[in-house]
DNA sequence: AGCACTGTTTACAT
DNA sequence: TATGTAAACAGTGC
């Protein structure tokens, strides 16, 4: 489910009931979730107090009172926070138990998210974060000249580019796709064939999206609920990705696949 | 029935 | 180094 919107709003939803929680067990029921060796991971987080809810694009980030737990959703993760067992089943494979009497559940039917325990001086110095890119929600002061050297070093479709955390942070499939129609730019186009002109609204047109999205609570498409039961409404406000004409000049939309991903686009508008 | 598709990332081959 | 493809996994829809 998670592109920054969605998880920011998980952060947001999971702040109100964790801050100031104990984590005084581990249930982990699939071990390929968790990056550490499952003893390192448990021994460094049980018994320590959660502190904050934080986010660095796609990453979600739960601050403790020495270290972190980084998490990452990727395609299908949720979060359940509650007391009642009856909202587990058998795609949760990971269920921290709370000093209040509350779990916190891991649902993910892939199996594709991650955990892994960090310290605090290595959270930035080594992967995944070490190369992160710059995230637009979160940076204030943003360098639109290094990120457009990095686009243009690229020879690969600007979609790709995009969706390529270490250069700009945060965009996934949905909103790469509008990102670039609201910039005019085909998501084919190779990525050295950018204008520094093009580059600023991509990054614009960047803040625009995911600060909207994170005000509706992120999109809810294909029947997908967003976390926790939380539906979004960024879908009413999607212009091309999975529709079907084109809001600007009622054009056909076009889906073609780019670097294996499914993609929208208007050939009339986009160029 | 079988194949294509799915809001992600990474390992590996070329 | 850069790029394309497959893999991690489970479910849905045609």
């Amino acid at each position: 489910m998670p592109e920054l919107p969605e998880v920011e709003t998980v952060r947001r939803v999971l702040e109100k009931s964790l801050v100031g929680l104990e984590i005084n067990d581990i249930d982990i029921r699939y071990e390929n979730l968790i990056d550490d060796e499952i003893d390192y991971f448990k021994d460094n987080i049980i018994g320590k107090k959660i502190t904050s809810l934080s986010r660095y694009g796609k990453h979600l980030i739960f601050d403790l009172n020495e270290g972190h737990v980084l998490s990452h959703l990727r395609m299908e993760g949720k979060f359940f926070y509650s007391n009642d067992s009856s909202i587990d089943n058998k795609h949760v494979h990971v269920v921290f138990i709370l000093s209040n009497g509350y779990r916190l559940y891991y649902q993910d039917v892939r199996k594709f998210g991650r955990f892994q325990y960090k310290k605090t001086e290595e959270l930035y110095t080594t992967k995944p974060l070490k190369f992160i890119g710059v995230d637009p929600i979160l940076e204030k002061s943003i360098d639109k000249k290094a990120i457009f050297d990095k686009i243009v070093m690229k020879r690969l479709p600007i979609k790709t580019t995009l969706l390529n955390q270490e250069i700009i942070c945060g965009l996934g499939n949905i909103y790469v796709d509008e990102v670039l129609f609201l910039s005019n730019i085909r998501p084919d186009r190779p990525s050295n064939q950018i204008t520094e002109a093009e580059a600023s609204m991509i990054i614009d047109h960047s803040i625009e999206v995911l600060s909207k999205a994170i005000e509706l609570k992120g999109t809810t498409i294909r029947s997908y609920t967003s976390s926790l039961g939380v539906e979004g409404g960024y879908q009413d406000y999607l212009c091309v990705h999975t529709k079907d004409v084109c809001p600007k000049c009622n054009s056909q939309i076009l889906k073609i696949k780019i670097g294996g991903r499914g993609t929208y686009y208007c050939e009339n508008c986009q160029e």
